[in-house]
DNA sequence: AATACATTATCAAATAATATATATTATTTG
DNA sequence: CAAATAATATATATTATTTGATAATGTATT
């Protein structure tokens, strides 16, 4: 599937870097509502997470620097979206993984 | 996409300690070897990623124990193979995003 | 200036990574 | 069968990174 080390080597730190942004229960989140591909501001964010506030940006701070959300100022508020295919790309696929099963249905 | 708060966090709280489990880069790699499906034996695993052999087996170890792999003994060898449909999913779109642009085409 | 919204700084506790040493299990050989 | 070897696994020690909570600060609008 991969044959050259070196370059699978390189892939696999790109990629881990990537995972590592993803692999925190509230960045996850955060990110799952922003899937759409739609912005949302910070106090969306906040009462769709149900997020402590400075936490909510700190990990906001984090995925700005990974480069997978991108920022909006508009007045007082900031809003968020992905910046990133391949995170959304990835992020498709977990939501078919972990939530697709689990879907409420009346 | 998600419209329950509380399994919004169930389900990303499972699905980032997946991501855990993959944002390694010698994890990854590994996993990579074994994305097709087929099992593998550790000295294969060692030549193909080029991993001292305690952290080789230190990281077959922590996917193990995620169940993300799955071991068979044969006489002295260990083989392994992909043992989560989510983690293979999540592998393929992996290699789509971060391997296939990359791939080196003569 | 006051208010609301958002970010940064600080820091102890928990976790994870890396390297080295040692142990286990099974086969082979004398 | 006992000793040697091979393949893999675990333990340990050290260092680095991440987390989570709180306090302090910044920025824009009214």
């Amino acid at each position: 599937m991969q044959p050259d080390p070196a370059l699978l080597r390189t892939n696999a730190c790109a990629a881990s870097q990537m995972l590592k942004a993803l692999s925190h229960p509230d960045r996850l989140m955060l990110l799952c509502q922003l899937a759409d591909g739609k912005e949302r501001s910070v106090s969306e964010l906040e009462t769709l997470t149900a997020l402590y506030q400075p936490s909510l940006s700190q990990q906001l701070g984090v995925l700005r620097r990974e480069g997978l959300i991108a920022p909006r100022r508009e007045g007082k508020q900031m809003f968020y979206r992905v910046a990133d295919t391949r995170a959304l790309a990835i992020l498709h696929t977990l939501y078919q993984q972990f939530c697709a099963e689990t879907e409420t249905t009346p």
